[in-house]
DNA sequence: TGAATAATGGCCT
DNA sequence: AGGCCATTATTCA
C-alpha cells in the first residue's frame, strides 16, 4: 500500500540542494503514517526546533513537492494551510479530500 | 470571533 | 544585516 516513500526518502538523502534542516523536515514528514496528520509546531518540535515558521518555510521551499506528503501537515487548529507552494486555491480542498480518504482507508 | 502583536528559528537576498 | 515565512499563542475589543 505504500507509495514510493522509500524512493523519495533516498532522493531527499541524496539531495544536495537542501539544508540539513529541510532534510529533517522531509524525513519526519515521510515518517508520518497514512491517515495521520501533524501540525507545523509538532513537526518542528520533533526535529528539535521551536519555530513552526521555519518548518513552513522549508515546506514552501520544498523541492520534492508533491512527492513529499506535505498535505499531512496542518495548522494547529487542524486547517490545511498550503500544498505544493500554494496557500490558496481549489487544490487545498482536494488535498483535504485526500486526507479524508487516507483517514478513511486507515479505519 | 477576529485583528493585532509577540515570540521564535531558519533561510534568502 | 534585514526581512520573509504554508505558525502559534496571547491579548484586546
Amino acid at each position: 500500500m505504500s507509495t514510493d516513500v522509500e524512493a523519495v526518502r533516498q532522493r531527499v538523502l541524496a539531495s544536495k540542494e537542501i539544508t540539513e534542516f529541510q532534510r529533517k523536515v522531509y524525513l519526519e514528514l515521510l515518517n508520518v503514517p497514512c491517515g495521520e496528520t501533524i501540525t507545523y509546531g509538532e513537526l518542528a518540535r520533533r526535529i528539535g526546533c521551536r519555530s513552526a515558521q521555519a518548518v513552513g518555510q522549508a515546506l514552501k521551499r520544498n523541492p520534492f513537492a508533491p512527492d513529499v506528503p506535505c498535505h499531512r501537515v496542518i495548522a494547529a487548529d487542524g486547517t490545511l494551510c498550503g500544498f505544493a507552494g500554494q496557500r490558496d486555491g481549489e487544490m487545498i480542498e482536494k488535498k483535504r479530500a485526500l486526507l479524508d480518504s487516507e483517514r478513511e482507508m486507515k479505519q
